[in-house]
DNA sequence: TTGAAAGCGATACCAT
DNA sequence: ATGGTATCGCTTTCAA
């Protein structure tokens, strides 16, 4: 069982190595029956072609990296990352292309690493996950033009592809819902404030109260950090002020919001109601489950591919941007039944 | 910036292809001062080797596959694989190794894809998340003679290198604990019995029993699947035998055991006792806290990382079989304050 | 539709 | 210690 090359394939099949690569390649210029012939030997021997041989001759790797840069990786252990990485890996599977994971920890790292995914031999393109305010790593990638596309939608998006949840409306409609059921003294916990899905977020606190013309009152908004531990601080600072309600942007710090409610001896949903935002696995099953807005992660990684796949094949275009729908999922929380 | 060859770095320091590529890859026979030179053309013009043509002309591409089968593919989503992927990532990131993902769904898909792995064409070697037993993907793994780890013990283990914790002294000291702390129904939900992890957690479980002359009762052994839903549901078939504990065999499917004991309205400690297994985040938050069993998971990784190198750059050896300590973690859910 | 041949950019063996 | 050169296995013009 030595390794089987083109070279040999032709030989089996009595025509030229030129003719197996189409083959291999679905070309279009392959009569019927030699293709026929082709596959039949292909298949017989069990051949696979050399993926390094193949990159050096097309310059093109057939690998797709996924990075996750230095500022997002203390929150790689959220459940978010595995079901993005599964929409990820999914799409890759059925698009034929292999993923690379590339997880930075230290400055010194993301330097000495950068050029891995940001010089187009390794990878074809790559997929980022969302970044702070203006990056290096966008720079660069931009710079040195790599096909990529940002989950998570960037500051400066001009130019840039991405997929995003409608962040916006979903935390407006989690605010309004709130409002609905006559809670009068909503609070938020957002996300980083350095972060756009953070800013978002905020924005749909802010117009859903607008709206109903409620009164803004700063001390009814706390920013956090996506973490358990930073809900739970922040739901702290929040008591004092007496909310009836609160949104708070990431379910994992509701989750942390949560403990804190009940530290304080706070009846949820009684005392004060709380709506989330991601619908992990975790939201369903806490004490009380956790009404929530629902993001498709998945697809949302699913999707990445798919616009990074159109850039790599029909090369620069006009950037493919896109918001997806989010969905408000009732459950005990908030109060409604 | 078009793209620099070894040749231009040799032209430009005056000097043959071959001497670039020494130094380049760090070989012993390059003079002082011509690696300086070279060295400092290389910094100047911000070369890198181009990793196909490297991977075509040395067979190797320092590529590492891990690899999720089909088989554990619905875990995937556990807190547990972020942390594993982070200590694998950060290994292969110092010793300058890419790691790749491979998320197997369907059987057809495993079998389609599993040639990317199964040959040393696109990986090195591959890391592979414990298999239930007797998967066919090891035995081609072995066929081909692909250097491998698997992460978990596998059940025949002759010849395989693998890292694991002990889990059966963990499940023994999470047991011993609750006995020493005077329970004497003492429960389990163990994992999947078709997995060693599962089948050594319980073995734990009945060697702390046994060495106390504890009696065997098989109704307080109910089989989980590692999931919450899981655990819920098995603790709700525990529940008519009375235990005054109960050993989970993962903190996930303890968190879902602490739901049903909610539910049925038992209070922990002080109506049942419970420990997990793991310490994953989601244990110190927990309501109670969740006395637990730590296994070092990111370490679990690294030393895959590690040991596959190992395999990787020195041949084939005798399999490097690596098991890890763990540590009982007190906190309120066993009732030891 | 098919084949011949020129790369792709490195590594590594063999001389010197 | 250094240079020359064959080689790795495939893609892709260009001719036929």
């Amino acid at each position: 069982m030595s390794k089987l090359t083109l070279e040999q394939i032709a030989e089996l099949s009595g025509v030229s190595r030129s003719t197996v690569s189409r083959v291999v390649n679905n070309h279009i210029s392959v009569s019927p029956e030699v293709r026929q012939r082709v596959l039949q030997v292909i298949e017989e021997t069990g051949y696979h072609p050399d993926p390094a041989a193949r990159s050096l001759a097309s310059q093109r790797s057939g690998i797709i990296g996924l990075v996750i840069p230095r500022s997002v990786q203390f929150l790689f252990t959220d459940p978010y990352y595995p079901r993005l990485m599964q929409g990820i890996a999914q799409a890759c599977n059925t698009h034929h292309y292999i993923l690379s994971l590339f997880l930075f920890y230290t400055e010194e790292e993301e330097q000495r690493l950068s050029p891995r995914v940001t010089r187009k031999q390794l990878v074809d393109g790559v997929i980022v996950s969302a970044l702070p305010v203006k990056d290096p790593l966008t720079v660069q990638l931009l710079e040195n033009d790599v096909p990529f596309v940002m989950i998570g939608r960037p500051t400066i998006s001009s130019g840039i592809s991405f997929v995003d949840s409608d962040n916006t409306e979903g935390a407006y409609k989690a605010v309004s819902h709130l409002a609905r059921l006559g809670r009068r003294q909503i609070a938020t916990i957002t996300g980083p404030l350095n972060t756009l899905v953070g800013l978002d977020r905020r924005q749909g606190y802010l117009n859903a109260l607008n709206e109903r013309g409620y009164p803004l009152d700063e001390a009814l908004i706390v920013e956090g950090d996506f973490t358990e531990t930073g809900g739970y601080l922040a739901m702290q600072r929040l008591l004092p002020h007496y909310p009836d309600a609160v949104f708070v942007a990431s379910d994992t710090m509701a989750l942390g919001a949560l403990r804190a409610l009940r530290n304080a001896g706070l009846a949820v949903p009684h005392d004060i109601a709380i709506v989330g935002f991601d619908d992990l696995p975790g939201a369903a099953i806490a004490d009380p489950p956790l009404t929530t807005i629902r993001q498709p992660i998945q697809q949302l990684g699913g999707q990445a591919v798919i616009s990074l796949i159109d850039l790599l094949t029909h090369g620069p275009q006009p950037p493919r941007q896109i918001v997806l729908k989010t969905q408000l999922v009732i459950r005990a929380s908030c109060g409604a039944q």
